[in-house]
DNA sequence: TAGATTGTTAATCGATTAACAATC
DNA sequence: TAGATTGTTAATCGATTAACAATC
């Protein structure tokens, strides 16, 4: 029934996951360079802050649509810009976060979120001794009035950090209510309908690489 | 990208990093699936829980070694043992985190860790606000005193959770006292000597995934 | 035996790197 | 012009998928 009549295929340039990856590091470098001044950055320059390639760096560019001025480089307000607007940080989105443990708390004051478009306005819970509270200048409100509230407030996204055990559970209510997108940080995959954005950020990953890391060191050692 | 292992090579199996990142995935379903009572797994039975393909899944565990059975799959116990094993998670690493933010007191407290071979044992900051508190159970030092508590209590791994500008100076001061292991949720890049192994935690990577999706389900509905 | 699943070998796909011509 | 840097096209490298023989 939802048919695209012109927002079939490439209404957007598609760039692959590696690359939209590393848009957030360049922004930083981009972003501290401007600081200090600088106006142009050629990729050579740019590299001397980062782990890659600057054949790789450029290659991003050009798959970004951004043109370069040989010998002298990038300009650099041009590309931030780029950058931004192809994250859409440069607009806000709105978002609920449930499940306030550790995690969940530290999400709801991660400040390079609200930098970055994503604008947290509210934090869920069931555990009574967690509603009704303020983490991080948010309020936390019972489950049960996230539908309502989503619905008041036209919020659209939401932040699963509850314990896999709960995660299918908040994402059927964020679903009633509306959610279009969900960024999932539990280890559950969720089943969700094909028109709702799902998002799974995988954490122990990134210990597991280390843990790795961290063995090899020590057995280069004996 | 692929960081290969510097040195000799082959005294450990040599996985891939997308490897080692799909195990923890791996780890938790088996073990969800062990609880449940059963002893033995096929792959294709795995990939319900999962997104991945079977044939990924078994060149996964070849790749680390671990037979299985034709018609009956894998034997659970061995599985998890296996990968356990190699990520070393059977054995516990003692850290120190510096920086407690938001994103460092949801570390200090994010109880995955403990279970899976990393304890945090204690936290460090500069602020006289901080410094004498226990977060989640931890106590928060001053930087000053990581050098002499590293030494008396055989720390070896860092955690940095501080914002980018205070990163290398937190990293030298791991470095000087002896630490082998630095994991960093900083966005800069850190100078460090090449018997220090560092990992660089991309957190900001995850959203902009999330934000290029939920822009494209945007468009997708015009 | 029949059937399901593993695990090997080859094919495909995608991402990075290299070579180099185009540009200012 | 000389030199540095971009950006294109081709080569390489690595990861995933497919086909299928081996196994229980």
């Amino acid at each position: 029934m939802i048919e695209s009549t012109e927002g079939n295929g490439h209404n957007h340039k598609i760039l692959r996951l590696p690359t939209i990856k590393r848009l957030p590091t360049y922004l930083h470098i981009l972003k501290r360079l401007q600081a200090e001044g600088e106006e142009y950055v050629s990729t050579t320059a740019l590299i001397n802050e980062l782990d890659f390639k600057p054949i790789l760096v450029r290659k991003d560019l050009v798959l970004m649509g951004i043109p370069g001025k040989p010998r002298t480089g990038y300009c650099l307000k041009d590309i931030i810009q780029a950058i931004e607007k192809f994250l859409g940080w440069n607009n806000v989105d709105e978002a609920f976060l449930i499940g306030t443990g550790a995690l969940g708390s530290a999400l709801l004051g991660h400040k390079p979120f609200e930098e970055n478009g994503l604008k947290i306005v509210a934090g869920f819970d069931i555990d009574p001794e967690r509603v009704g509270k303020v983490i991080h200048g948010k309020k936390i409100f019972h489950l049960s009035k996230l539908k309502e509230l989503a619905h008041r407030m036209g919020v659209k996204v939401g932040i699963i950090t509850v314990p896999w055990q709960s995660a299918q559970e908040v994402a059927d209510v964020l679903i009633e209510a509306g959610i279009v997108g969900i960024w999932n940080f539990s280890m559950l995959k969720l089943k969700t309908p094909p028109e709702v954005v799902c998002h799974n950020e995988n954490l122990s990953g990134g210990l597991a690489v280390f843990s790795v890391k961290l063995q090899q060191r020590r057995e280069n050692l004996l």
